[in-house]
DNA sequence: GCGTATAGGCAGAAATGCTAGGCGTCTCCC
DNA sequence: GGGAGACGCCTAGCATTTCTGCCTATACGC
């Protein structure tokens, strides 16, 4: 089992895919990509996961949705992030910097 | 909604519990406790996510148990890391970093 | 005798991400 | 013109994990 990919850690990857829409409109399939590309291909993001993701933000408003033409001439569906998603984000990621924290402070626990 | 307290994040709790284990043999209602006051609070941890969870771990060979008295008088169920248990503990935690280095580096993307 | 802290446990539900498929199109190259 | 592979979207079913909510029992102070 080498666990060179890992699975994206469960509860963080509505805050990474927001944090991807939030630089700039993009569509599922590029979202995949970018969270690999930038995460140095640490993560290993299937469409499985990633489709449904996607369906479950834009149902709760934090993103929206909407056919365009992609570079390569394709229809391809943009998301872009909401108000609402903004905030979201904003909390999540606040969320995460404090639990992060909490973490290491008991991995730093001395024996 | 003042989530004050959070959940632990989905997939460290094994992590936190053989840690926590690992400073030195100690009962469950004693973890839960430890964790809580180390995080600063920050973690609140259910009973009833502990004890199937410690189950699991020793299930799987890495915590082993023993009744004991603690220091009031009562029976309690005592944890030790077993040396399965020490080795899964050190994976989990170079995966936990590799994990939120990954995570920083999507967060820290600029726009 | 009673309430609270200590100590262990289970059943059921909810959320989440994965595996494993399916669909159609476009581009490139032989 | 035919095949391969990349692009792009999607669903169904599953496994895991943790939570909520409940139960039991003992020790101790009042």
């Amino acid at each position: 089992m080498a666990d060179d990919k890992a699975a994206i850690l469960k509860g963080t990857l509505d805050m990474l895919i927001l944090k991807i829409v939030a630089l700039g409109p993009i569509h599922g399939y590029a979202i995949s990509q970018r969270i690999q590309q930038i995460s140095n291909r640490h993560f290993q993001l299937q469409q499985g996961s990633l489709y449904p993701a996607l369906h479950r933000l834009e149902n709760r408003g934090w993103l929206a949705a909407h056919w365009r033409a992609t570079g390569t001439g394709r229809e391809a569906k943009f998301y872009k992030l909401t108000a609402k998603g903004r905030r979201r984000l904003e909390a999540e990621v606040e969320s995460w910097e404090r639990t992060a924290e909490a973490v290491a402070l008991i991995l730093r626990t001395a024996e």
